[in-house]
DNA sequence: TGCTGTGAATAGATTCACAGCT
DNA sequence: AGCTGTGAATCTATTCACAGCA
């Protein structure tokens, strides 16, 4: 069994979840993997040794069984318990996360919020009232902590997820536009809008370049 | 020269340009492979692979000129000019980005935004009135909106994608925790908050379970 | 018969290693 | 001497194709 999973497989893992949840709420008993595949945006094969990863969970000849097999990847996917998690830099981005009503059921739990702005601090916002950034290592130990998110400016960002990371946390989301790559060995996963948003220029622009060639008739 | 060009490739010439744009404003105009590739947390044969696909930029025995480079990434990239880019839904994550500075420096300007809600309609949030949904393709269409953001809920987030596609957009960013792989033919980029943290919560639960099996002896 | 589970084949991305300029 | 540009080698991911079971 499971040896180094890639990082698309655990995002393809997480998709055929949704969709098992979808299906048990749906009443669905049993489905093939073709048909996980469909929604997916993957093939069947893919679906199959995805799975296949971490064991045998289907029954030939018939397909998976909705129930159990959504159990064993919330397991696989460490979602059969919460995670506490931490905010810091209560901005734009910050405030959003903190007002997003679906973290919380889907296990991920903010139990503090930091911020340097003193005029921030003390202010409760959805909820949660802001800590200054000091007391970041104590309250992170303290509650034990286990997931940091960065939503600051990109200058302190890469300070703040090592505070983070010194505190205990076992794993970051980072919001700031810069690559960290992994600090003191906590691994890091970026979201960043500017750089999807680049992406799709360069799609856009490629596209305009490919229609300007053939109007030319090269 | 240019073939098809891997998104990671494109996502990794982002990284370059940003790092191209920090040395030029530090007055550097020249460099190595090696250092781009440092902080793009990339090797420098990944850095001259990735350029080579798109023409030979360099100065053998020197480096790459970063003036010049930087304007190369930014033709290539299509960040040569801005971007027009509506926004639908004007929620958390929706007022999130309106109220987000970092977009229209580097090329993003959202010119129009729309939601469904009545008691938002006509509302200013960020210097931006928010239009009623109906409004969409018409003002997509007259305004000549390149790129739409997608930021409702997911079960209208695929007939709102189709929408600003049949406006005529021409790539879309999507918020919505669903996978829309391109509609109409329209590609589309998704950035879910849940799947990185669920990638987040599979690396600690692997590294939980390894840590078990060592305890254990195994 | 129908669909899983999986080795074998293929495609794709990354790294190596070195010839070729400056 | 130093660093680019790039074919060749390697490593990783996806797809094929079919034996094996229900």
């Amino acid at each position: 069994m499971s040896g180094r999973i890639s990082d698309s497989t655990v995002r393809r893992l997480s998709l055929y979840l949704r969709m098992l949840r979808d299906l048990e709420r749906a009443g669905v008993e049993l489905v093939s993997s073709a048909e996980l595949a469909e929604r997916a945006g993957a093939t069947s094969a893919q679906v199959r040794k995805d799975l296949s990863l971490f064991g045998s969970f289907g029954k030939r000849g018939r397909g998976y069984l909705v129930g159990p097999l959504s159990d064993t990847l919330e397991e696989i996917l460490g979602l059969d318990h919460a995670w506490k998690v931490a905010l810091v830099g209560v901005g734009k981005i910050g405030s959003a996360l903190l007002g997003y009503r679906d973290l919380s059921p889907r296990g991920f739990d903010v139990v503090a919020a930091f911020d340097v702005d003193p005029s921030k601090i003390g202010e409760r916002v959805f909820g949660l009232s802001v800590r200054s950034l000091d007391e970041l290592g104590e309250t992170v130990s303290a509650r034990g902590v286990e997931i940091g998110i960065v939503a600051t400016p990109p200058q302190v960002a890469e300070d703040v997820a090592r505070d983070l990371a010194r505190a205990g946390v076992g794993a970051i989301l980072n919001f700031a536009p810069v690559e960290l790559g992994s600090v003191d060995g906590v691994p890091v996963r970026t979201v960043d809008i500017v750089l999807e948003l680049e992406g799709l220029s360069y799609v856009l622009a490629a596209a305009r370049r490919g229609a300007e060639r053939s109007r030319e008739g090269a």
